[in-house]
DNA sequence: TATTGTTATACTCTATAACTATA
DNA sequence: TATAGTTATAGAGTATAACAATA
């Protein structure tokens, strides 16, 4: 079930606001559970993912389109820079700021990590219909949307 | 932009397992952010919501219909029973059990969050095409069912 | 003086392991 | 001995405040 007053839930923006929290509150536990034991944690990932679509960047820039603040960042990138999926290095124009980047072992783990298919999400998602997949796609485009949103 | 690889996005179901991950851990950073400094937390507000749907219950029973470990219940339910939202008593035919229930102060405020038509996800949803709610409708139907997964 | 990033600290969320109370 | 829940502890994820280095 998916919200204490289904009636509403097909009426209501505020119940879809509602429902929607919990249904992410709950697909989240379930991806950090199966997330737990691999090499990169989903955050992690989420900082690969974004540094392998820009590229090189300040530490700086990649908080910003992570939406995370630089302390938070520069924990994520440490932990990254110690698994040897990322490099720092000093930006020669601007000595203040700390370029990062992938390093050879972080593209080939994004790139693992986007082809597992055996994964827990890809094996769930191959059970769906073409039309649910559909809709998770459109579904994540919104989302990126709303959370980029100011 | 949602992946680091564009074109698979559109075939490959490993690819939009990917989008989604990072589309989801996007969109749960924000609510995160925007719920905090609000009266309860997510995880907080979910635990109520399965309370206020399924009446009152064992604590066990909550942790399982949550999908998390009875210790992190106890502790969930604990911050819940400090705010006045939550009320334990002892089961009377079994003592190991605790039977959780909501205050009336629980079920006004899990009411008045359902209602709460200024948050800021009901905000930006009013700011979607009818189309585009009804596939985050249908998205969320299906993260409940793909968290629910055995 | 303003900006970039880091360090220190704290709070939320979750887990596993060890323990207590009851059955 | 088995079960329900709690306590102790730990790690991930994030934030704000204070600081250092550079511009």
């Amino acid at each position: 079930m998916l919200t204490t007053v289904p009636k509403l839930a097909t009426v209501s923006t505020a119940a879809l606001a509602h429902d929607l929290r919990i249904a992410v509150t709950r697909i989240t536990r379930r991806l950090r559970h199966v997330a737990a034991g691999r090499s990169v944690t989903l955050t992690q990932l989420s900082a690969l993912s974004s540094i392998g679509a820009a590229g090189q960047q300040t530490l700086g820039e990649l908080a910003a389109r992570e939406r995370v603040q630089p302390p938070s960042m520069t924990r994520v990138v440490a932990g990254l820079v110690d698994s040897g999926l990322v490099q720092r290095s000093a930006d020669p124009r601007d000595g203040r700021q700390v370029l990062v980047d992938l390093t050879p072992a972080g593209r080939a783990l994004l790139e693992e990590e986007i082809g597992a298919r055996e994964a827990w999400l890809s094996t769930r998602l191959n059970e769906l219909s073409p039309d649910e997949r559909e809709i998770l796609r459109e579904a994540g485009k919104i989302f990126v949307r709303l959370a980029d949103d100011e």
